[in-house]
DNA sequence: GGTGCCCCGGCCCCG
DNA sequence: CCGGGGCACC
């Protein structure tokens, strides 16, 4: 399209300003922050106001007007689905190769620096990354070897302390602990870092952290990428952490010094993951110490109606710490929002059901319904109405594809065979199909892998007698696979590998085995779209690595000769399709976008539906306790971000918008009584339309089935009562790979499973059990002069003794005296 | 000492 | 769901 690309004579960046294409039809405040001149920019992109937009015509403008080159060009997201966004979007404006640009997530791009650099990372070439799971397991077993009470160093705060501390930048040396605990904590920290760094694995923060010092510590190296990048664009800027600003600037340098360009576009009301450490600070702390001179402010929505623009506008204004910045739109106000109260989650799951259809029996298309929810737990039930309802549907996130037991057994014998000394791998399969080595076994070797500083494989030598064999035949499977799988093809190594190891057989006599046998199956799928995806096909290339890097990365090969190392087609980075795919797998981790051309209801979370946009939204679950999250309740700046969380889901709507919730849920297979969110009374009135009454009575009709007479509140916050799970067995959702691999619907293809059935079936008649004491029953709604609304919980005692558990939203829930208590029932 | 099975506790959000 | 602990049985 743009024929004046490589036009020799094309004109500079002043006349391209009026009359290129790719500027028509932005609007001005658009167009300031794409034409920017160079050097720092700080854009405050309110939602729906264009922001991808924005950033890849900026790429094509520069590239166009001949500012810059792709391989001078750096764009950083969050998520792989936002940099696969802005390179499709790219692609489709300037017909360019998007091989030399950096273009990708900023773990991504970390992986794509270290592979090139693995020497001066002191890592393997071929390093494999940690996922929470490994890295949850990995602390374990450091903890254990230090012989400390799990009880007191808790493995998953743990991991917390350690990511926390590569976020701040630290290494175990920079770090004074205050009492015993952080004695404790700190120890672990370096001997988990011992152990990765014998292992030769990362965690997510370790990709970002040892990048960072790489380029604070080495001159040549960061005045290259400084030399290199003229141009840096960082997207969700209000979602970056300490540890990824301080990277940003080893890339682009001072400004002032070496010109580096660096354009972060963000929304500080969109910041919603402080609970991984980002700080909104750092937009007040770019515009300072960048000297941004002038920010450019997008508040112009092209996205939504007006009555969804005042909701957000009105809900967001409660927050104080703002940069300010409020939404206008064009458009009609277009209809109210409407808000259904619903009896039970199941019978909120049977509404969306029922709103689906209705919605496409007027002719939307479904893949325009997305159903969001606070968290993950909460698609279930709703999952299991669209099913039985044959309503097609799609699930996003939740367990992921590369995160299933099956599939990551099976990932750890590849990753086995390329680094037998991955212990975390190996401890996950050494016994799995079971081979006679037990924990007593393990706990031997275990020693004499510490004693020598050994890895796992390396020591099976030390263990004597049967065990020892056992072990040694162990090694020699690894041994088998890694020469009978040389020079196959990644789908034939997988094939291979899940036959070999005995996974399959394992599976074939399970019972419920057959499910994951499927996965299998489709892990196989998921490598073989990868290669032919990635380019890993016959007719590649062994290219060089980044040339200025090359030299840098001290002799780094810039050709191959093995047959089974291809370089990565995107960046010519020699690595072989197995250590890609396995990056591919932790980095992704079956990351999905929806399948084309199918239509089916978006189910999803608000963290995974920021950046995406819907004509029906639905907002469930709006619960005090589910939204905001209870943990995130009695604080101010976590209710603020919950505030946040909400005005992301609100703005994700183009023409309509549905909020529900209902009265009672079942959580953790418990029965909970909740009342209406907050944020409910914080939306303008004449946004809204209730669908049913308003104010409810809660111990009336529909709910009263579901009481539970167990109800024994646990202090504060706990708000549910004892029970079992009933429908947590086998299954789960999001099964199969959604990673636009394979042509598998799960939805069409699953098994009408047990848990299913169970969901919707009535709740059995043993909640009769239910009493009522001084003219209180359990979920009954009740006023008190103090605490305002509330639910009764629990009853307890009798006559003058008589109290009762109350739920009182935001006072959380309160036990109460019934003789001494002013409370009084609400018809 | 290993295996298989049952029961329990945890679980928000994410690369 | 997943991992882990406890327990009966080999």
């Amino acid at each position: 399209m743009s024929s004046d690309l490589f036009d020799p004579f094309h004109s500079g960046p002043d006349q391209a300003l009026s009359d290129s294409p790719l500027l028509a039809g932005l609007n001005p405040e658009q167009l300031a922050a794409v034409t920017a001149p160079p050097g720092p920019n700080l854009v405050l992109a309110g939602a729906g106001s264009g922001k991808t937009r924005v950033l890849t015509t900026r790429i094509a403008w520069l590239l166009q007007t001949g500012q810059a080159t792709p391989g001078g060009i750096m764009a950083v997201t969050f998520t792989n689905k936002a940099a696969k966004e802005m390179l499709t979007r790219l692609q489709a404006m300037l017909p360019i190769n998007a091989r030399g640009m950096w273009i990708g997530t900023f773990h991504g791009l970390c992986n794509r620096f270290l592979r090139a650099h693995y020497q001066l990372a002191h890592l393997p070439q071929a390093f494999q990354i940690l996922d929470t799971q490994d890295q949850l397991s990995a602390v374990k077993r450091v903890i254990k070897g230090l012989k400390f009470d799990e009880e007191k160093v808790v493995p998953k705060a743990t991991t917390w302390f350690i990511a926390n501390a590569k976020e701040e930048g630290k290494r175990p040396r920079d770090l004074v602990p205050r009492d015993d605990l952080g004695r404790m904590q700190l120890e672990v920290y370096q001997a988990y870092e011992d152990q990765c760094q014998r292992e030769g694995v990362v965690d997510f923060a370790e990709l970002m952290l040892r990048t960072y010092e790489i380029l604070r510590d080495n001159a040549p190296v960061r005045e290259h990428y400084q030399r290199r990048f003229r141009h840096i664009l960082v997207d969700e800027f209000q979602d970056t952490n300490k540890l990824q600003y301080a990277w940003l600037k080893m890339f682009s340098g001072r400004p002032d010094v070496n010109g580096c360009s660096v354009m972060a576009v963000g929304d500080d009301d969109q910041s919603i993951y402080a609970f991984r450490g980002a700080q909104v600070s750092n937009m007040a702390d770019f515009e300072r110490e960048y000297r941004v001179q002038r920010v450019i402010k997008l508040e112009q929505n092209y996205r939504s109606h007006g009555h969804i623009l005042d909701a957000a506008n009105e809900l967001i204004a409660r927050n104080s710490k703002r940069l300010g910045k409020t939404l206008r739109t064009d458009q009609g106000q277009g209809e109210p929002i409407r808000i259904y109260e619903a009896a039970s989650d199941f019978a909120e799951a049977q509404w969306l059901v029922d709103e689906a259809r209705q919605l496409r029996r007027e002719g939307g298309p479904l893949h325009e319904v997305a159903f969001l929810y606070r968290s993950n737990a909460q698609s279930r039930v709703i999952e299991s109405a669209l099913f039985n309802a044959g309503v097609p549907y799609k699930v996003y996130g939740g367990l992921r594809f590369f995160e299933r037991a099956e599939v990551k057994h099976a990932l750890a014998y590849l990753r086995l065979i390329e680094n037998p000394n991955d212990d975390t791998s190996f401890l996950r399969v050494v016994n799995f199909p079971a081979r006679g080595i037990g924990a007593r076994t393990l706990e031997q070797l275990q020693d004499a892998a510490r004693i020598s500083g050994r890895s796992l494989y390396q020591s099976v030598t030390a263990v004597p007698g049967k065990a020892g064999a056992n072990l040694a035949a162990f090694n020699g499977l690894i041994d088998a696979m890694r020469e009978a799988t040389a020079g196959l093809t990644l789908r034939a190594i997988i094939e291979h590998v899940v036959q070999a190891s005995g996974l399959a057989d394992f599976y074939r006599t399970e019972k419920e085995g057959q499910e994951r046998l499927e996965n299998l199956a489709e892990l196989v799928n998921a490598a073989e779209a990868f290669v032919t995806q990635e380019g890993f096909g016959k007719d590649a290339v062994a290219m060089p690595v980044d040339e200025g890097a090359g030299a840098i990365a001290q002799g780094l090969p810039t050709a191959v000769a093995r047959v089974d190392v291809l370089p990565d087609a995107e960046t010519g980075e020699i690595i072989s399709p197995l250590v890609a795919f396995l990056t591919h797998a932790a980095l992704e981790a079956g990351d999905n976008q929806a399948q084309a051309g199918q239509d089916a209801v978006q189910l999803m979370t608000v963290h995974a539906a920021k950046g995406l946009e819907f004509n029906n939204v639905f907002i469930t679950g709006l619960e005090d306790g589910m939204f905001p999250h209870e943990n995130s309740m009695n604080d101010g700046e976590s209710l603020e971000e919950e505030r946040r969380l909400m005005y992301v889901a609100i703005t994700r709507a183009r023409k309509k918008l549905h909020i529900s919730f209902c009265q009672t849920r079942m959580l953790h297979g418990q029965t909970r009584y909740n009342i209406k969110s907050r944020f409910l009374d914080e939306l303008p009135e004449a946004s809204l339309k209730w669908l049913t009454p308003r104010n409810q009575g809660f111990g009336s009709g529909y709910a009263k089935q579901y009481q539970d007479a167990w109800a024994s509140g646990k202090g504060l916050g706990s708000v549910v009562g004892a029970g079992a799970q009933p429908w947590r067995s086998g299954g789960g959702q999001g099964s199969g790979y959604n990673g636009g691999y394979s042509g598998g619907q799960k939805w069409a293809e699953r098994r009408p499973q047990d848990e299913f059935k169970d969901l919707t079936a009535p709740m059995p008649k043993a909640m009769a059990a239910n009493r009522s004491e001084g003219g209180f029953k359990v979920g009954q709604q009740v006023f008190h002069n103090k605490f305002g609304e509330g639910v009764v919980l629990t009853l307890e005692g009798s006559g003058p003794d008589a109290r009762v558990q109350v739920n009182f939203g935001r006072h959380g829930s309160k036990w109460l005296m019934l003789s001494v208590a002013k409370l009084t029932p609400i018809e």
